[in-house]
DNA sequence: AAGATTTTTGGCAACGTTTGCATTAAACTG
DNA sequence: CAGTTTAATGCAAACGTTGCCAAAAATCTT
């Protein structure tokens, strides 16, 4: 039941291999007639080309490499959505390997995507240590690097505008009278959390507020690590009456936290995330958040790979910005609110 | 800057290219010290051998494609997680594909993974239809199926025990006291929906509680469905106290539009999800549901595939058992909570 | 020390494509 | 109609491995 090859389309169409071979790839060489014929007899054949002898020899295998930390990540799964997407949508396929961030494991994925001989490679908010210099060194294919997590003069890359997202997000707490804000940052020492934390000190100050280091606390980008955060600040004697958080995973352990400590959001704490995950509309209060396009992002990573492997130009860095959703999470905070109740009785 | 072959590392070797390629396999055939000095020296090159060139002779590609509707959703994306964990571990590589459900790109994504003549193929909650069928006629590898929604003799699968899980949910909610039970199923036909209806009402009947049709309505297995589908059963004359739902995010679309009528989980509703995602533990109430190990699945579907493609047999049907999680979602119904009040001040 | 073994190596034909070059057949040219 | 161009085909050499078979080298046997 051995799979059939070129040869045996040839015997039954009685031409050559070359032949055959031009006809299934629709060569204006190959007379019209005789293409059609050999297609049809391809086709009824069920004969699929061997992908591993044409890359032999053409030296191109259409595929791409894609590393993330871990698919389980929302985000990653959207951004890996939008890039297989694109991949798909120009003939090449995406094989998938998750590193979980061990230096073991990331050798071995770039090691059998260096045996496979991919023709370009994805890498996902990874930190980008160990990995990306040793690829970078042996391997001569593109590389674009996905919200990376370093400065890396060596790739191209797409990246959010992290601190203008994070900028908007606090200045949306502040102008809704917070002056208190805390910031739940991701304590993975990650150049997203820098930003963002930049971000929001720059609103922080755009809105006449003064910096107070007691208000930056760092979670671990996920749940379990926000509610502790979100704990230090609570704890605070003048506890901040909104947070701006890393991610949405944070917010939404965060407002897990708060729930379990009988706080309301808004109510008694305001709460902003970041990413917009799928999820995120369905919170209970629906989350307002800074939105990441993450296939959108996936798609052009892919792009510009896809342009690099062509040897066509691509912008060395695509900056997307990221749009703040006004949802549900945020109010006045509860002395602004008494206050303009005041004020109103009064008046 | 051309990678180099396995004819360089002879050469600098002074061997035969035969020699080499046992050395790099470590066959026993190869002496020792040039062995060694083989290995050193194709390490020192940073030489690696063409996977496209090793499968064409060995006719093996060491690779498995994997078919998910969408990576976006989070249970295919821990169940992908679980597949590449256990197919890396064992030196393959996954290619994965999105089929979005559209017959069109189904069919791209076999004639792709035809093409580079994967190993073996996973597919996962796929309605299976177009696909597969012309999947398993023409292709001669193996296919193990995960949570397939269609009985199919042909192919290996693993499943969730979804008669049992239901069964438990609804129970669960029926020990609580509840009478008035509703479940949200999925309107998408699939084989899970019938059966998680079917152990819903084996729960009911074991409680003595009668059937209601009325008290079924479907969703699309996502938050918007569930919505739609918990405001017809509120909308019923004798709306249900209780409600399961055929999966996690079903139930988050419940939770948020009970949240959105003013109604408190689970003094008002309770609810019962199925799937445990990630964010479950995190919702505002924490929900109660019954677990599917997925990444567990998606390793032991790939362990089948695996051992199908050893040619050692393997079980043709492996269903795995969930477990139901009790957290918070789920109380008395109020007229019970009324009733033992009473009881209480009478007493 | 000459066979007889056993290790270790090398030669070479696959594997299934693509592609430059040569060849043949067909269609123009004047 | 011979000579030329053009269109269509075939040949054969890659591509980088593996694995069978033979050859060579080393090690035993008496």
């Amino acid at each position: 039941m051995k799979s059939l090859s070129i040869k045996d389309i040839a015997k039954t169409a009685r031409v050559s291999n070359s032949t055959v071979s031009r006809a299934l790839r629709n060569s204006p060489l190959v007379n019209r007639e005789t293409g059609d014929l050999i297609r049809r007899i391809a086709e009824d054949a069920g004969y699929r080309p061997s992908a591993a002898a044409r890359s032999l020899v053409t030296r191109r295998t259409h595929t791409i490499g894609v590393v993330v930390t871990t698919i389980s990540d929302p985000f990653v799964a959207d951004v890996v959505s939008g890039i297989e997407d694109a991949a798909e949508a120009q003939g090449f396929s995406v094989f998938l390997a998750n590193s979980h961030a061990e230096p073991a494991r990331e050798k071995r994925v770039v090691r059998s995507f260096e045996e496979r001989r991919v023709d370009g490679i994805i890498v996902t908010s990874s930190r980008v240590g160990s990995l990306h210099v040793s690829m970078l060194s042996r391997m001569e294919v593109p590389i674009v690097l996905l919200n990376n997590q370093h400065d890396n003069e060596a790739a191209h890359s797409v990246m959010i505008d992290n601190r203008g997202g994070s900028f908007a997000a606090t200045q949306h707490l502040a102008s809704h009278g917070h002056r208190r804000i805390g910031y739940i940052g991701d304590r993975g020492g990650y150049q997203s959390d820098a930003e963002r934390l930049s971000g929001y000190q720059a609103a922080l100050e755009a809105a006449g507020i003064e910096f107070d280091p007691a208000l930056v606390v760092r979670g671990d980008g996920r749940p379990e690590g926000a509610r502790e955060a979100l704990g230090q600040l609570l704890s605070l004697a003048d506890a901040p009456t909104g947070v701006f958080c890393y991610n949405d995973m944070s917010a939404l352990g965060a407002m897990h936290e708060a729930g379990k400590r009988g706080l309301r959001i808004p109510e008694d704490l305001s709460l902003v995330g970041f990413d917009d995950l799928y999820i995120s509309q369905y919170l209970n209060p629906p989350l307002t958040t800074v939105r990441q396009p993450m296939t959108g992002m996936g798609r052009m990573a892919t792009e510009t790979l896809l342009r690099l492997i062509a040897r066509e130009p691509a912008p060395p860095v695509v900056t997307v910005h990221g749009e703040l959703i006004v949802r549900e999470s945020v109010c006045a905070p509860r002395t602004a609110r008494a206050r303009s109740a005041r004020a109103r009785s009064a008046g």
